[in-house]
DNA sequence: CTGAAAGCGCTAACAT
DNA sequence: ATGTTAGCGCTTTCAG
């Protein structure tokens, strides 16, 4: 068996209440005594049992995140920030694809043993959220639910971002492929988008969605497609590349997020760069505040047009 | 407070014995009194508190995962396999980006929480590793160590297979981007690689790594470049399409992995595909029967080649 | 400042 | 087949 609070109390010559005081609350101990605990510790390597500690104290000193696609670079991002600003905070964190079950039983099986979950992106409806909110502390991310925290990222201004830089660039035909109706980032890019910009459908937030939508926005006279999210505009580039359409000289792409591979692919992406991992920071920051009795609070990130090479001047087509 | 077994029991009209036996041991309760008390359970919302189970069973249902670089698509990859198999096996996952700290401490604090934990790609030294195994199951990925389970991907054979896609091409002259010096991967592809093919250094297994990796390679008279992995290849793409280097008319590339990315840039790249999510899954099991009381065992892998668009058959160069 | 003792919610003997 | 009971390792009153 490892080594308990017994065996730290017994050859450190105190009680095991001395032992867990010297521990979790250094202020209530003699500095001598302590320091003698401490050794002790360090000596036999102890590390308290947290199972045994979180049964009386209620908490787990552990946090979950639940993301929509693993797949997706931008949430290998968030889980980055995440981690780190969990372990600052001395927390470990569950992960889950929630195309593995549906969110809200994946959110209610963490429940049992976290102190508070990451809910991103979710597409669940209001209520249900503000339910499971109920149940256990929730910071949502890139969704709003009244009395519940969120981090958001500007979405809305990020599209007025390549609103602009379009038209600045010449292009008035412009169209956009859209994401998942009930998509909360979907919705919020609507509101940036101009109105006189065609929108078009709504497509899977992938690769394979992207090849779609650009078959579509083809039949369009559109010289500029601005795509939901990075994922998508790679599928578009790729689609036009397979069709011999040159990015930008006969049409600009425009993508979001600013993944890492926005950078890598050929032309290289105009895109919005989101503050991914530094949501993941302030989401778990968000998450100690609730544990600590603080009350709900959204907090919304910056978002900044990275403009590369899939973007140029509107050039008269002959065809 | 949350429901407890007490209030179960009470309103089942049961001893919590036989609460706890319906849950964990069905054949030991007759069958009408344990679905008397599966209604209370689902009538109250009755969740075992998972903390006192696990003081009492000195299990804690929850598996572990140390990556090295979540920003690499390749681990993303591996840790949905991993929490898909987990989740059938009842269990969560904690997951740990190794750059935040040094892996032997990382899987040392989830030790304390964990039942096992799955390490990948490590670069530790053996016998630390070793010691590491004896505190805690492990289950390596990609990286042997006698007396440690791991699942390994047949990196070999997919060099071997690599090296004969160029040759059938024409490429005499080729030169390998080298990982990570002490990489296991790194090491097994060279098994791999003709003995005639130039290798050069070790460089950082990322985009950046490949950038600075693919301005050496041009200082030799290679026609073929083999990049440690994708991601290094998608560096080297980068790097020869900015200085108008056809792929593959003048040079052909090749990645390892095939990440998501591999299908989706310009030109496709010629990779390995990696049973990524398999391997995942079969860490679990591996993990599983080694809780079960199994021994450590090895499972390899199979890799293919994905022949695509970045390699092509050899043209003499004129300049 | 320190110790003794009472549980946290559950499982696993041990009885019946 | 079911009930009783003794802890698992720790924190936290309550006394001193």
């Amino acid at each position: 068996m490892a080594v308990t609070i017994r065996d730290v109390a017994r050859q450190a010559r105190v009680s095991v209440s001395t032992v867990s005081r010297a521990l979790s609350a250094p202020g209530l101990v003699k500095e001598a005594t302590r320091q003698r605990v401490l050794d002790v510790v360090q000596g036999l390597g102890y590390q308290p049992n947290r199972a045994a500690r979180s049964l009386i104290t209620g908490r787990t000193g552990n946090l979950g995140i639940v993301v929509p696609d693993l797949e997706n670079p931008f949430y290998p991002a968030v889980l980055r920030g995440v981690q780190a600003r969990a372990r600052e905070a001395g927390c470990a964190v569950f992960f889950c694809d929630s195309r593995e079950a549906d969110e809200a039983s994946l959110v209610q099986a963490m429940a049992a043993q976290v102190d508070g979950v990451v809910l991103c992106a979710s597409l669940l409806a209001d209520d249900l959220i503000a339910e499971l909110a109920g149940t256990t502390p929730l910071v949502l991310l890139n969704r709003t639910v009244t009395g519940v925290s969120s981090v958001l990222m500007d979405s809305a201004d990020g599209m007025a971002q390549i609103e602009r830089h379009l038209q600045e660039l010449g292009h008035t035909q412009r169209v956009y492929l859209g994401g998942p109706e009930q998509s909360w980032s979907h919705n919020r890019r609507l509101l940036g988008l101009d109105e006189r910009t065609q929108r078009l459908g709504s497509f899977e937030p992938n690769f394979e969605g992207g090849r779609e939508a650009a078959e579509r926005a083809l039949r369009t006279d559109a010289t500029a497609i601005i795509a939901y999210n990075d994922l998508m505009a790679l599928g578009v580039l790729s689609y036009l590349s397979e069709r011999d359409i040159q990015v930008p000289g006969q049409i600009s792409v425009t993508g979001f997020d600013n993944i890492l591979y926005a950078a890598m692919c050929h032309p290289t992406l105009t895109t919005v760069a989101m503050p991914t991992e530094e949501a993941g920071r302030v989401a778990v920051d968000l998450l100690v505040e609730r544990l600590a009795g603080g009350a709900p609070e959204c907090r919304e990130l910056p978002t900044k047009l990275i403009a590369r090479a899939s973007t140029g001047k509107l050039r008269c087509s002959i065809d």
